[in-house]
DNA sequence: TGTACATCAGTGAACGCGCGTTCACTGATGTAC
DNA sequence: TGTACATCAGTGAACGCGCGTTCACTGATGTAC
């Protein structure tokens, strides 16, 4: 039999949910660094006191919040770096999986590109080792992939923050402009990089 | 003989000047939705209701700021995009004057990296439109440039988001990391990304 | 299963504090003659 | 140049308000026997 909460437990989880999804609601128009501790348990319907159950401040609550977001994220990635069939099919399928992921956890993608150069430094420290592991994890895809023989560990990191950077500027350009022209935009930037790729070594 | 203000309107100016000054080293360490107009008197040394001789509120000031600091980067970006001499020389000589854009204007590089993104519409706005325009200028000195003969229009804009996304990621890693690995990434990058433009038209 | 006690998530009232904004004011600067 | 009046950047006091934090509490849930 799997493990099961206590029914306090279970309670207890639900509120501190509650709180992030309430706090990531209102950070739609507003920085964490603006965020009050009183908004956030207004909008979830339990005394201030409450709070401090869950959070020890609203950066602590910040940084639960990048836990969420980059962990939705990291799957994201995961199914992008595949590196099966010609450089256009995985560039189409890379952007297709971005404009999913931005469709549906648009709030996640807009707290990342907020706070990623934010006022609150253990947040934005938080969103920075994220995004290092994020672009490792890339280097070592890429490092699989026989296209890579012959590059450096240095030149394939170098690549793979391309491509992280890209991926994050991207998601945030799909929260302000139309689709299909940020899509198209970012399918002939990821040409022009694939194209630097192939005659890195030339 | 040239115009010359008269004391009261220099006066003016000098607080004005001071206001902006203070809010900016306050922004050092927080974004401009937490800024307080009280913060900003109390560091410049006047009565709160000052303030409103100059701004309406700080999101108001938030952008006289974004026209302060990107009007600095605007002559650095001309600077940049010169085409004289070898791809290497053109990248060295783009580095070196962002970073020494970042060495004499690291609060407005800062201040530009948090709010482009931040929780401040009107602020957020203003340096999309700035950017946006850095973006057309530098796509017309890559139309100007032989190397891109046979380019789209589309492209060439393509081309030039990714110049200036880069440079002010470069900047907003320049305040972080410590400075020659972040400009060697940078130069690597830029390699990079001038392989693909030679080989965009094959 | 039932009982007696322990735990602890959430309550509600209270606190001191700094906030943004308003207002009538002051006195140096500007202007008209 | 001097005088009389107008302008207006900055003052200082006052206001109502919502903030973060504390505290003793309550009552449902958990645990030991």
């Amino acid at each position: 039999m799997s493990h099961t909460l206590g029914i306090r437990q279970a309670q207890k989880q639900k509120t501190r949910q509650a709180l992030m999804d309430s706090a990531l609601q209102l950070l739609e128009h507003q920085s964490l660094s603006s965020l009050g501790l009183r908004e956030v348990t207004r909008a979830v319907g339990v005394a201030p006191a409450a709070f401090y159950r869950h959070f020890k401040d609203t950066a602590d609550l910040g940084v639960a919040l990048v836990e969420q977001a980059l962990g939705s994220l990291h799957d994201t990635i995961r199914a992008a770096i595949v590196t099966t069939g010609s450089s256009d099919e995985r560039i189409d399928r890379a952007v297709a999986l971005i404009a999913a992921h931005v469709r549906t956890h648009p709030a996640h993608v807009r707290f990342i590109a907020r706070e990623r150069h934010g006022g609150v430094a253990p947040v934005r420290e938080a969103i920075g080792v994220q995004l290092r592991r994020f672009a490792d994890e890339v280097a070592e895809a890429l490092g699989a992939d026989p296209q890579s023989t012959g590059w450096s560990r240095e030149d394939l990191r170098m690549l793979a923050g391309v491509y992280v950077d890209h991926m994050v500027m991207t998601a945030s350009a799909l929260l302000e402009g139309e689709e299909a022209p940020v899509l198209a935009t970012a399918r002939a930037q990821l040409r022009l990089v694939t194209l630097g790729r192939r005659h890195w070594l030339d």
